[in-house]
DNA sequence: GAGTGTGAAAACATTCACAGCT
DNA sequence: AGCTGTGAATGTTTTCACACTC
């Protein structure tokens, strides 16, 4: 929170959280041999990393697990409920909404919003469907601090500027598209078909470098 | 495909190919300031990048936005039309299915299976759901090349093995668990959370240095 | 003995700045 | 004049290796 964390380690951070969701339930302590194993990454470079988070190891002993996971929560902001919500409610919008895994790590789907109106009232969860005019409203209500963009690239860009117009500081998009750079806003873009592009690129040849 | 390209590099080709489809249809040269406009880079790294490629643009000119597309689709093995399976036809399995970027990039869909008897014979597409057992029969007929995990985390372990076993080398899992290791197999994991995660961190901080 | 935390070294990646081509 | 390709400089990340603590 306090001192700037490199960049790569905050890439690695969400990553330490996971591997330490997954180890045995009656384990209390960790080493970072362990989580570097799960991880797939250097040992030294667990230390290294949580390192930037203060002194939270043991000599001779190693991380203990439930302070860690508090640690890293604190650290990425979790802890906070952030509130989400989801612009594009096609199957890949409906399965960001049903997906369990943004709950588990304390985010909360407050809004669904499709510009269709066939989907309008959709009910997904205990969520239903509603129209891109309500956005704003949700927005003050719920103190939204992201969006999540699932619509068709066509539309991602004003799509893009309608949250920012909203007070939105972090969009999340998942529209095939590069979004214009807006000064002011994190913007992440997870574009499914680069992941296998990337994958591709890594076929047939010798692992002599993995693939990160 | 000769010459090593650094990961980094890689990690952007696909970003450069997104950039290039969405220029002006009407341009036909590009300079490597606006790629890095456009994807949000410094201008001399994609000269760099893409001068891993080979000597492709013209001193005083630029890029030919077609040359550069076709270089780019060959250095990612994305010319041969690779051919891929989904596993776990829930929520997001059925988006992946439904998803129109992999053929755009030259991936094809060519099986989707789930254990759940239900999902059976469920069409997507011109493509039925099948039972697990018949993963094998599929890739062997299609020689797939990729295998994308869209599982539940409980059970995305014993199907990666299941993939490898069918004879599957890479891997692109959107289960929210880390993969053991198999030695020899590429695996890409893409967790949904975690990217929110990320963002997270970014939140509210002063954008000194901008999330990547 | 086991395992952290961290200087120092090495490896890798980015950016500057400019010669060279069109 | 405009823009690439690339040495050289700079910045960042990873890894080694070991003093230190339990």
């Amino acid at each position: 929170m306090k001192n700037n964390i490199p960049p790569a380690t905050v890439q690695r951070l969400p990553l330490y959280l996971q591997c330490l969701e997954q180890v045995d339930i009656n384990s209390v302590g960790i080493s970072s041999k362990k989580i570097a194993e799960i991880a797939k990454v250097n040992d030294a470079q667990v230390r290294r990393d949580l390192s930037y988070l203060g002194t939270l190891g043991t000599r001779g002993v190693g991380y203990d697990i439930l302070t860690l996971r508090k640690q890293l929560e604190l650290e990425l902001g979790l802890v906070d409920g952030l509130s989400a919500i989801i612009i594009g409610i096609g199957n890949l919008g409906s399965a960001l909404a049903e997906y369990g895994g943004f709950k588990e790590k304390g985010f909360k789907i407050v809004g669904l919003f499709d510009s269709d109106s066939n989907k309008l009232n959709k009910q997904i969860g205990n969520l239903a469907v509603k129209p891109l005019s309500e956005i704003k409203d949700t927005c003050e209500k719920y103190n939204v601090a992201i969006g999540i963009i699932a619509t068709p690239e066509k539309v991602a860009e004003e799509i893009a500027d309608k949250l920012i117009d909203c007070g939105i500081k972090s969009i999340l998009n998942f529209a095939p598209v590069m979004l214009k750079n807006k000064p002011g806003i994190q913007i992440r873009s997870v574009d499914l078909s680069q992941e296998l592009q990337i994958l591709s690129y890594y076929l047939d040849r010798q692992p002599l470098k993995v693939a990160k």
